[in-house]
Formats: C-alpha cells, sequence, structure tokens
DNA sequence: TAGTATCCGTAACTTTTGTTACTGCCACAG
DNA sequence: CTGTGGCAGTAACAAAAGTTACGGATACTA
C-alpha cells in the first residue's frame, strides 16, 4: 500500500476500497505548468490528487481564459467527474502550478464503486458539492463585486493555497486568470500598494493587510 | 400511482422505485410569485418539479439578485439537493414562475435511494452535471460577454423555457435578473427593436430575429 | 372622469473597465 | 559590458455600464 494514498484518503474511504484503489489507479507525475486536461479532451480516466496544486479555468472560442478554482491534495475534479461518466468531452481546462502527483482511476471503476462502496459515494458527492459551491462563489465575485475586490480574493486565495503571503505571480499572469488586461490590474496593485495593503516587487506580491 | 409521476419519471426510474416516491411523495401546488427556497433556509426535503417553471437565482449581502437557471418539469435542483445532503442552509433562492407542482421528497429517503436504486442514482448525478454545466454556462456569459450579449442570451432562454416567442416581462424585471439597471436594459432593447430583431410593446417583448 | 401608479424612452453625466502607446528597469545570455 | 526580452508604471483616450433625472404614455381604480 502505497504511504500516501492511506495518509490523503485513510480517513475516508474503507480498507477494502484502499486495497482497491492502490491496486487499480496509477500514479502520474506532473510538472509545473504541465497541461492535464484540454478543453474538448474526451477523459477515460478521472484523477485523484495527491500532492501540488491544479488550476482548473474555463476558456472561450477566442481562447480568453478565466480561473475558476484550485485542486489541492485529497480532492478530485466534480467537473472531470462529470464529463467521465457522460463520457462526454472535456469543458475545462486544468493546469499544474506545482510538481504534482495523481491518481489516475478508470472510469469504469469509479462507476462500479459508486454502487459497492458508501464512502466512495459520500466522497464523490462531497466533490460534486463543493465544486457547485465554488462555482457559486465564482459567479458571485464576478457579477456582483468590482475587478479591485476580485483582485484581493484573488490574492487571498491564493496565499490560502500557497501557504505564503509571498505570491510570485506577474501581473499579466493575474490579468489572464481574471480575464481583464494587465493595465488594469497594475493599476489596481499600485493602488492597493498606496494603501499599504500589499508590497509589490519584480514577479512578486506580498500581502501586508488585505482582509 | 399518480399519473403525472409515470408519465415524467417513468421512463428513468424502475418500478419498484416509482411506487416508492408515489407513497412518499407529497405533493405541493404553488402559484405564481411564490417562494419556494429562501437564501438561508434549512431544507428537509427535496422537489421533484412535475410541473411549471422554476426561476432559480443567487442573492448576495445586499439583496441583489442574478438569475442562475430555470428548472422544469422532470428536473430537481442538484443544489438543494446538495444542501440536504449537507444539512446546510440553502445558497440559492428559488421562485416559481409559473403555477406548479412539486413533489416533495425526505431527505432521508432520497440518501437511502442512492444506495438501493442505481437509476436514482444516475438520476441525482445527472442532475449535479446538468447543474454544474449551467453554473459553467452562466460564468462564462457573464466573464466572457457584455451586457447585450447576456440580454440576448436571456431572451433566447426564456423564450426557450416558456416555448413562445413573445416574452411577458417587464424591462425592469430582467434588470434584476440580469443584476444590472432599467436603463441599461432600455437602452439596450431599444437597440435591438432598431435592428429589427425584436419588437417592443408595454410589458412584453416579441422576438423575431435573436439567433 | 380624474387621480395614481407603473412602465418605458431619453438625456446628461460619472465611474469603471479596456486599449494603445511609450517608458524605464531588471535579469540574463552572449 | 552590452544587447535583448520580459516586466511594471503611467498617461491618454475609448467604450461599456451605471446613475440620476425627468417626461410622456398607458392602465387601473375610485
Amino acid at each position: 500500500m502505497q504511504e500516501e494514498i492511506k495518509r490523503n484518503y485513510g480517513h475516508i474511504f474503507e480498507e477494502e476500497l484502499l486495497q482497491e484503489i492502490n491496486d487499480i489507479g496509477v500514479i502520474k507525475q506532473v510538472n509545473s505548468g504541465d497541461e492535464l486536461i484540454r478543453t474538448g479532451q474526451y477523459l477515460s480516466a478521472m484523477p485523484l490528487l495527491i500532492d501540488g496544486v491544479i488550476k482548473v479555468m474555463r476558456e472561450d472560442e477566442d481562447g480568453f481564459e478565466l480561473m475558476l478554482y484550485y485542486l489541492e491534495k485529497g480532492e478530485t475534479c466534480a467537473m472531470t467527474l462529470s464529463c467521465c461518466t457522460g463520457s462526454a468531452v472535456s469543458e475545462i481546462r486544468a493546469i499544474a502550478e506545482t510538481e504534482s502527483r495523481l491518481l489516475m482511476i478508470p472510469i469504469e471503476k469509479m462507476e462500479e464503486w459508486l454502487g459497492k462502496y458508501k464512502s466512495w459515494r459520500n466522497f464523490i458527492f462531497d466533490s460534486y458539492h463543493q465544486r457547485l459551491m465554488e462555482m457559486v462563489s465564482t459567479i458571485d465575485t464576478i457579477a456582483f463585486k468590482k475587478m479591485d475586490e476580485r483582485l484581493l480574493e484573488y490574492l487571498r486565495n491564493k496565499s490560502k493555497h500557497y501557504n505564503d503571503s509571498e505570491i510570485k505571480v506577474t501581473h499579466q499572469d493575474i490579468a489572464f486568470d481574471l480575464h481583464t488586461s494587465r493595465v488594469v490590474i497594475s493599476r489596481l496593485l499600485k493602488r492597493l500598494e498606496k494603501t499599504n495593503r500589499i508590497k509589490l516587487n519584480r514577479n512578486s506580491i506580498k500581502l501586508i493587510d488585505i482582509d
């Protein structure tokens, strides 16, 4: 039994299921920046994240992007899952933001386990629930908030997921994730710096007081 | 056995489950304009929609609203469901747009059936899938499109759900649903009329060429 | 029929966001 | 050390969306 499977999933899955996961799952190692899922891709396996941070985003026809949410260890992506089951193509794009390790589970198994293990069922439902809530929260910020608030939320969120008050990112990166322009982000960041809420450096932003 | 249960759900659920639904579900009749679910409410039953159109929306702290999607007969709301299972409060608000009939199922049953009936499991998963897709589509329009496009999509969608090219609605109603101001909607509608894509009347909009 | 409320059109203005263009700065490779 | 490319700051302007204000039309009702 792989140590990490137990560590990340041991408290939610029963022994028998853990054993099956161990036997069947294939570990996949990816580097920072690797594309895990392309929009329009067919999917035949769903990933359980063991380690790392995955960024999930939405693309429109013109290739413009908007970040949806991050995935962390112990999580899976209901979005992928949703596509798997319907054997439909992916509606999203997923990029590894850090070096990551995933456990790939073939779809047939995921279906089989749904009937067989209550814990698996709960895990999958929980995953759906979490994603739905993230989506709602994303809609909230886009619909109700102005860009300055969205930017703040972005910084908070990123800081939380990396567990670091220093964020390594360029203004252009942020602009892509929030689907706006670099100039707008620079402008707003500068304003935040002037009010002493952040400290700007080349390729990095230090959060000081953003709550 | 209620005729409508069979008509709307007969092709997806097995006989035994249909019987249980019939025995346990309680029919609830609501009028146009009735509030079915309030933001923050505790939920103890999930609704299966038998007849009518339900509008589901999101509220922010200040009471501003944004329409998320419509529910139609044969559907259920994964959002509600998601809250039910976690016995958490509702994240959304639901209003009957027309006179509607719902079949209320206690949460315990819904959990029980998940293990017992494959068709129920598929139904619930499908519902989650649909809602996720609607959310993504909502995010798309808000994030990538300007108000004129969003308005067009709103009109198309409404027309589809009511199966009528004449939409009975005030500019203010639309403004609430899209979370903008009445003046903006009037302005854009006028522009659409000038290019012969719609015909405006008091309390109603006739769609002519909006594809 | 007069009074009242709602709906819609429009003008004038503000704010927010997006665009273009140019600058200096820094890091790194050669 | 020098050239090159990416990064950030800023100005000036354009477009989109939001706000305020007012007036005319319509429907309803007392």
